[in-house]
DNA sequence: GAGTGCCG
DNA sequence: GTAT
């Protein structure tokens, strides 16, 4: 007698392997829903980049972040000495973030609806870099203005395990790993909840090499 | 009004 | 794996 230990796993759908998992209240994973446009959201990228480079940010406590983030979008996350804080210009070059690029836009829409969050509008789009060790340790995204919009969190490159914990930092966070094309959404009951990356794990993407890409889409004004 | 930070 |  043999048993099938499969015989529960979720069937991926008929979309080329995309399938969606539920993670919390209100949150789940879309695999391999940014898969097709992979190429154009690097491409986008690069020009977001060209204009407003990666930085190491530094937090109130005066600490250096591991991961490099840059910004587009009407409105960019900044964390400085002060505070963190959205702000509608680089402060590093003064001038206003660049443009969210169309298929940004676009993606993170499609992906809210998938999730049960139709009508999602982001005006800012905080670009996350991660290199084999790099972290971001739980934290909630709360500096939003409008709470009841969901966040689009889109993986791409090396793979991550993403840290989703619950409303208090106390509450042990599920360990979920997040591959190229991925996309994590989460609002409503779980808008608030604590998450984070782990360190991440040496490796090489045949289209990203040795990075992580993270796109979060947030209303944040 | 602190905090997406570090360590063994 | 965890400890704060």
């Amino acid at each position: 007698m043999t048993f099938d230990l499969f015989d529960n796993l979720p069937e991926p759908d008929s979309r080329g392997g995309e399938h969606s998992e539920a993670i919390g209240p209100g949150a789940v994973v879309l695999r391999g829903f940014a898969l097709s446009r992979a190429l154009a959201l690097r491409q986008a990228i690069e020009q977001v980049h060209a204009q407003a480079p990666f930085r190491h940010l530094v937090t109130p406590g005066g600490f250096r972040m591991s991961v490099a983030m840059t910004n587009c979008g009407t409105l960019g996350w900044v964390s400085d000495e002060r505070g963190y804080r959205y702000d509608p210009n680089d402060p590093d070059s003064g001038r206003p973030w660049p443009a969210m690029p169309a298929v940004f836009v676009e993606l993170a829409r499609e992906a809210a609806a998938a999730a049960g969050y139709p009508g999602f509008v982001p005006d800012a789009c905080l670009i996350n870099r991660y290199t084999p060790g790099t972290r971001l340790s739980l934290h909630q995204d709360r500096n939003e203005r409008d709470l009841h919009a969901p966040i689009v969190s889109v993986s791409l490159g090396l793979p991550a395990v993403f840290l989703f914990g619950g409303a208090r930092r106390a509450d042990r966070p599920a360990r979920i790993r997040v591959a190229h094309g991925d996309i994590v959404v989460w609002g409503g009951p779980s808008r608030l909840f604590y998450h984070g990356i782990a360190p991440l794990a040496d490796g090489d993407h045949p289209l990203l090499g040795t990075l992580r890409l993270n796109l979060t889409f947030r209303k944040a004004g």
